[in-house]
DNA sequence: TTGTAGGCGTTATCAC
DNA sequence: GTGATAACGCCTACAA
């Protein structure tokens, strides 16, 4: 494989016949205190792009003591289908790739495997900052506030902020829930069922739903809340409630994740109840799988990818000395047939 | 912000009163001709880790040239439902990770957005090979073709390869088309339809599908062959196919693609149709949503996870100067109810 | 208006 | 056994 040479600064210099500093003023448009003849600064840059001089990030790196590199840590939990880390990892990159970064990708399980693999010194050597998105595992927390005192900048993307110290880009869970009841009842619903997570975020969302249910007059008591423990359960947990729901009056339900909706949808379809006729269904993630169900699934989104490009601009904000500042985004509703018919 | 002072090699030199050289040496582990009294090797290893000494990345990476960066390109191609790139960045991740090195990550959609974004120049000063993925746009052959030429190794995680010079890792699509139909007759399939997809490999998996039902002594002719056109199209020309089916005769489908498949179930399904028993049903990439449709979706993986583990190593073989070499994977049936009730 | 010198942190070579 | 030195490519004071 012939290695066809790169080129550098002072071989457009010597081109050229100037100086490697010139060149480097010229190219890098910071000509401090010097000034250069029009013609030749022409000159220069046209030589440069003929060659195909691109400038090497690593003598860039050592001299600024920047690295060009944020690292990303994405926790991915237990639900693939959703691909809330496909879309929070397009926002990142986009948003890095418009100041020419790279990243630093990895993925973690649980705070065990956080510590071992996402969070070793190197980190620190290697990258300019941490974005943490994915399932908020408030364990690391110490170890985020560990690094910031380190003096590299770290932000999140969890659905509420684990620090004070720590910018978050956030989606309000509480108005999830507040979606959720408002969007049923605009359809119609007067006795929807929630079914509940208790995990992470599960309770803001069952406070906004009640406060929606409150709001429009209705009633919401415990039998309309309907536990399913964890995540990972949600199978198992759903396959119970099927025969249990005969036996209910309701109108609609709203579920803590698209998975759960979708069984909860199919068991009820196979048992003759109508969607979104009888009963309509709402999920959470706008999973792509809400396109592929029996009934086209609605459900509320937290605008995964906007919030990962807005982590990394939370990140570079105190990265240039600012104030943590946390965002939060308002959900918003994505109507499929389950609701609107 | 505090910024704790980076400790340098020099750092711990002075403090053990040793030279720089010295301790570089100890702690790279490349003594060269030198040797070293194995205590005081000791004491520089131990002070080096009390005071977190982390080496500098853009430092070493000036030296020795290499950039301990791969680019990544993929193609999200118009499934998101597969999940095939996150399987894949998985896969690319976890064995970049192992030797410390980061990923420059770039999505395109088209040959125009790959000619824009993915091979500038940059790329070459900032990376020390590539590796393209996800859909095989057979358009951008003739780039990565120049990017070789200019000395940067690059391997694709195509089904096939796309070029005689660049290493693949890749899957068998006649396999999957193979495989398909064994899964489909040894579930007692007679009669199957093939859902055509006329597109990229649509046609090797068509021939690896025939060539098994041949094998099995089956009738495969053209009415049993669907076309759907393009994957973009499929949601229409499967909402088309519907009712047609009810005129055909048949105890199985293979479709090419999962949310093509469940598309159909789901026609079927209302129709009264019974799956498994009346129909098997059989997808391919094993995504996320086969889970959680009406009735579990079987599907063929090609295994993309591991795929895009070998692609760097493909990319770490040619990178020492080896000759590119092609892998090809044999696909594997995750068997689900829509075949095995 | 242009050029020179020194430094960023590391490593390999060679001298002591 | 250990240390001095140059080099990787770029950038910025400062000198001319």
């Amino acid at each position: 494989m012939k290695q066809k040479k790169i080129v550098r600064i002072c071989d457009i210099a010597s081109e050229v016949g100037v100086s490697c500093s010139l060149v480097s003023k010229v190219l890098c448009g910071r000509m401090g205190n010097s000034t250069v003849r029009p013609a030749l600064a022409e000159r220069i840059k046209s030589v440069a792009k003929l060659r195909g001089y691109v400038p090497n990030a690593s003598a860039k790196a050592l001299f600024s003591g920047r690295q060009n590199t944020v690292a990303v840590f994405v926790s991915r939990h237990g639900h693939p289908e959703s691909d809330l880390t496909g879309k929070f990892i397009d926002g990142v990159v986009s948003e890095l790739s418009k100041t020419n970064r790279r990243m630093l990708l990895q993925f973690f399980h649980d705070e065990e495997d956080f510590r071992a693999n996402c969070m070793p010194a190197a980190v620190r050597a290697v990258t300019d900052g941490a974005v943490v998105g994915g399932f908020p595992y408030f364990d690391i927390r110490p170890m985020l506030e560990a690094v910031i005192e380190n003096g590299l900048p770290v932000a999140t993307a969890f659905s509420n902020p684990i620090s004070t110290c720590i910018p978050n880009s956030g989606v309000s869970q509480e108005q999830v829930g507040y979606c959720a009841a408002r969007h049923l009842i605009e359809c119609g619903c007067r006795r929807p069922l929630f079914f509940h997570v208790n995990e992470a975020d599960g309770h803001l969302r069952l406070s906004g739903f009640r406060r929606m249910m409150a709001e429009a007059g209705l009633h919401f008591g415990g039998s309309q809340i309907y536990e399913i423990g964890s995540f990972d359960s949600e199978e198992a947990s759903v396959r119970m409630a099927a025969p249990l729901l005969s036996k209910m009056k309701y109108d609609g339900i709203a579920a803590e994740s698209d998975s759960a909706a979708v069984l909860m949808m199919n068991a009820m379809l196979a048992a003759g109840i109508r969607i979104p006729e009888n009963v309509r269904v709402l999920g959470i993630d706008d999973s792509p799988l809400c396109r592929f169900t029996m009934v086209p699934l609605s459900s509320i989104s937290g605008r995964d990818q906007e919030r990962g490009a807005r982590a990394i601009r939370l990140l570079d904000k105190i990265g240039e000395g600012g104030e943590p500042e946390n965002e939060e985004l308002d959900p918003v509703v994505v109507p499929r047939a389950s609701t609107i018919g």
